[in-house]
RNA sequence: GGACAGAUGGCAGAGCGGUUGAAUGCACCGGUCUUGAAAACCGGCAAGGGUUUAUAGCCCUUCCAGGGUUCGAAUCCCUGUCUGUCCGCCA
């Protein structure tokens, strides 16, 4: 949500970020249903001070046991002119609202203009110890090859249960899935300083609209028979944990983590990564949500990108980051990184972390707020959240990255041992 | 699912339909006292919006949400949401 004041200050500053997002002028527009709706408010604001003066002078009046009709007539006629200009206030209101709640964040200078995906600009590599990928070019395999001919990976039965985009993991993968689960609720708990929170996976309308998803995507999620949404990341419970608040400085800032399972219906994708389990309508992933002051998030963001990458160093998993160009960042972020895994075999780098610092955009909508220290008015708290990590992806990077040619099976990671009750290596 | 009870400021908790935006207590902030602190005492302390150069004044709105009754609603009526208690069902 949008700052009218902002607005109202800077239409020609608006007008070139909602541009960086592919929108024609807004300001203008905006502004002239604002300027009308202040209008109206501030007539029937005089009309309101009338009538609560009259009405207080009726009950003295009738106190002392005088007429009051000549002022009760007055009262009547006022009201009158007021319910028309109820009725305008709200039309303009709602429809105030309604456009500012499908405009898409103001992206941070930082961010680099361009189209899609292919002009997002890599900002670090990083390999582990050996300084490239231990499987070879030739060698590699997919991910859902390995899996398969394991016999853990298996995308036919879940069909029958549950038609495309799903899969049933078994025996060690199934394991393995879990294993990663834990390994990164430790890591964020233990070393990052993450609560772990166990939150609800289905919300209200107004939950989803706090963090962005509605009013515009719900084409993007599923929906249950008693109307409310299943979440598509737990940054929308996480998030909201704030919303309607007003926090207390001293707790800030808060940082909570979840495992759960993400649903998706990504409508408009098909035909995308249709093979193996890189896009399904179901997965797992481990969600940081921070909640800090205004002046605290770009830092943080930082902090967050690092708490990701921290995974994958310790998988000694290779990966990139990348900062979204302006056609590739999401509707809520100020600016988004992207951590980028090795995938070997597929010969490229493929998302597997979204860190994205949303300002104060979640803030508005979800009224999450706190007090500065000393100061009278409230502010907007800043929210940011970041994969850490999609643990099936994570899953599949793993697959393919610790691939052993010579027998088709697949080498534990160091870090995993112990989560894997003591398993070396996943064979059939 | 059935039957009750409730929802008020950061928290707790009052509130005959007419200076109640709301008593009181706690918390918090400032002051007096004190060598310092505590205690005691005094004062302050909701949010959003309009108007405005103004975070000054003035005004409007808000006591879960949405409707209604009334000249006037925190107070009365209806609907919804949530919470609690009892019963039923149940992993």
């Amino acid at each position: 949500m949008h700052d009218l004041r902002y607005i109202r200050e800077n239409p020609e500053n608006f007008d070139k970020a909602m541009a960086r997002r592919g929108l024609e002028s807004q300001s203008a527009s905006i502004l002239s249903l604002d300027e009308e709706r202040r209008a109206v408010q501030t007539k029937l604001q005089v009309l309101q001070a009338a009538r609560n003066e009259t009405s207080k002078k009726i009950g003295e009046i009738k106190k002392s046991g005088g007429d009051a009709q000549e002022a009760m007539d007055a009262v009547a006629a006022l009201k009158t002119e007021m319910g028309e200009l109820e009725e305008r206030e709200r039309e303009l209101s709602n429809s105030l609202n309604q456009r500012l709640a499908g405009l898409p964040n103001i992206m941070s200078d930082e961010v680099p203009d361009g189209a899609d995906e292919a002009d997002n600009v890599e900002v670090r590599k990083w390999m582990p110890e050996g300084g490239e990928p231990r499987i070879g070019k030739n060698a590699a395999k997919e991910h859902y090859e390995i899996g398969e001919a394991l016999g853990m990976m298996d995308f036919e039965t879940a069909a029958k249960l549950s038609g495309s985009r799903f899969v049933m993991l078994s025996g060690k993968i199934a394991r393995l899935e879990r294993a990663l689960a834990q390994f990164m609720l430790d890591t964020q708990t233990e070393e990052n300083g993450y609560t772990e929170v166990s939150t609800p996976l289905m919300v209200r309308d107004e939950t989803m609209y706090g963090t962005g998803q509605l009013p515009k995507f719900g084409e993007d999620l599923f929906k249950t028979t008693r109307g409310d949404w299943l979440i598509p990341t737990a940054e929308v419970p996480l998030t909201n944990i704030v919303a309607q608040e007003i926090v207390d400085e001293v707790t800030l800032p808060r940082r909570y983590t979840a495992f759960t399972p993400c649903f998706r219906s990504e409508a408009g994708s098909a035909g995308k990564d249709t093979r193996g389990m890189l896009r399904q309508h179901q997965f797992y992933k481990v969600e940081m949500v921070s909640v800090t002051k205004p002046e605290d998030s770009v830092a943080e963001h930082e902090r967050m990108t690092g708490c990701a990458e921290g995974i994958l160093q310790k998988l000694e998993l290779p990966y990139r980051v990348v900062t979204l160009c302006s056609g590739d960042t999401g509707f809520g972020a100020t600016k988004t990184y992207d951590i980028e895994v090795w995938l070997p075999g597929q010969d490229t780098y493929r998302e597997i972390s979204s860190c994205s610092n949303c300002g104060d955009f979640q803030a508005r909508r979800m009224n999450a707020r706190y007090k500065p220290e000393g100061e009278k008015k409230t502010q907007f708290l800043h929210t940011l959240n970041g994969s850490g990590l999609a643990v099936g992806r994570t899953l599949i990077a793993v697959l393919e990255n610790y691939y052993d040619p010579a027998d088709g099976g697949v080498f534990v990671p160091e870090v995993l041992k112990p989560y894997m009750g003591g398993v070396e290596k996943i064979v059939k």
